[in-house]
DNA sequence: CGGCCGTTGTTGAACCTTCAACCAGGATGC
DNA sequence: GCATCCTGGTTGAAGGTTCAACAACGGCCG
């Protein structure tokens, strides 16, 4: 078992300092001015960038990296808002899609200004172009690391069938 | 109003998307292993690091990062497991103390390997030292970004008295 | 066809967080 | 001393997330 020595206890601090109180700080943003979390808003932005502003669950899902359940009681949320609402699906009659109306299109367009506004000022104002494109790569490297670890995962899973 | 361009889009997602994989990915696993959420693994974290391993329920959540309702329902929590114990304050009779107990303090050996592990795995492991030492220095911007935020927003509340 | 398994989506219970309201005790000013 | 205000902490309700269980459908193979 090797533990963190103190150089990386300060960046590991310091990390989970900045995250937590950089999204706590857009998600009070989001739900005073808008009415709703942040993981909210990523589900009708990400509607509103679908063909039709529409998509099926499951894929609505996997763009939010969002569980189907949490997903599903969120979609039943902003259905009861009226700013989406559900569609049977023609090709599976598994399915179900949700779909972006013009009343939550408008709150999604007013959200926005807010919103990213925040994220300007947090984020993007108090790096530098370097620093940002680091981040990038930083980004993709942790995300990386999480996909193959999920994959490895399966290959233990199914490695002695 | 200021949009994000497509450069600054594609490093916004990818750090959504790598912050809330690598939490939920992080909680999960404590969740599972040691049936806690990260957020009560924190508090058992800086309880163990106070002089006495005993705090002030508010110099707690400042620690944590959290808001004193979301500490008194945590800390109500733990002490039904039996992990961390209440005591009065003597110097002021309005305060609490939150004291970690032994039970507690052997939870809590228990879960942070493999908690490290996961962040060894997941963060450490996954960037190189130059990335790391950036990270650092993001993080901070980040968090000095947030806390003059707040000073400017009391600031301004106070500027017309 | 019929059985079996994997997928899709929903539901309810348990738990966590947030918010507003509140009580009790210190601190300040008269 | 007393009125006032601020601080420390708790509480309950409302809303969000997770987990396990479930129903319904598709796909596959005999």
């Amino acid at each position: 078992m090797r533990w963190l020595n103190a150089e990386e206890q300060q960046v590991w601090r310091a990390f989970m300092t900045a995250v937590t109180k950089f999204t706590d700080h857009l998600d009070r943003q989001l739900q005073r001015d808008s009415g709703m979390p942040m993981a909210y808003y990523e589900i009708l932005v990400a509607l509103s960038e679908a063909p039709g502003r529409a998509l099926r669950m499951s894929e609505l899902a996997s763009v939010c990296h969002s569980s189907r359940s949490r997903l599903s009681h969120a979609v039943a949320r902003l259905e009861k808002e009226g700013w989406v609402e559900r569609r049977a699906c023609p090709s599976d009659r598994r399915g179900s899609i949700a779909a972006l109306t013009e009343i939550g299109f408008g709150v999604l367009e007013a959200a926005a200004a807010g919103h990213v506004t925040a994220v300007r000022e947090h984020l993007f104002d108090v790096l530098t172009p370097a620093q940002l494109r680091s981040l990038a790569e930083i980004s993709r490297a942790v995300d990386a690391g999480l996909t193959t670890e999920c994959a490895n995962v399966r290959r233990e899973e199914f490695a002695d069938l």
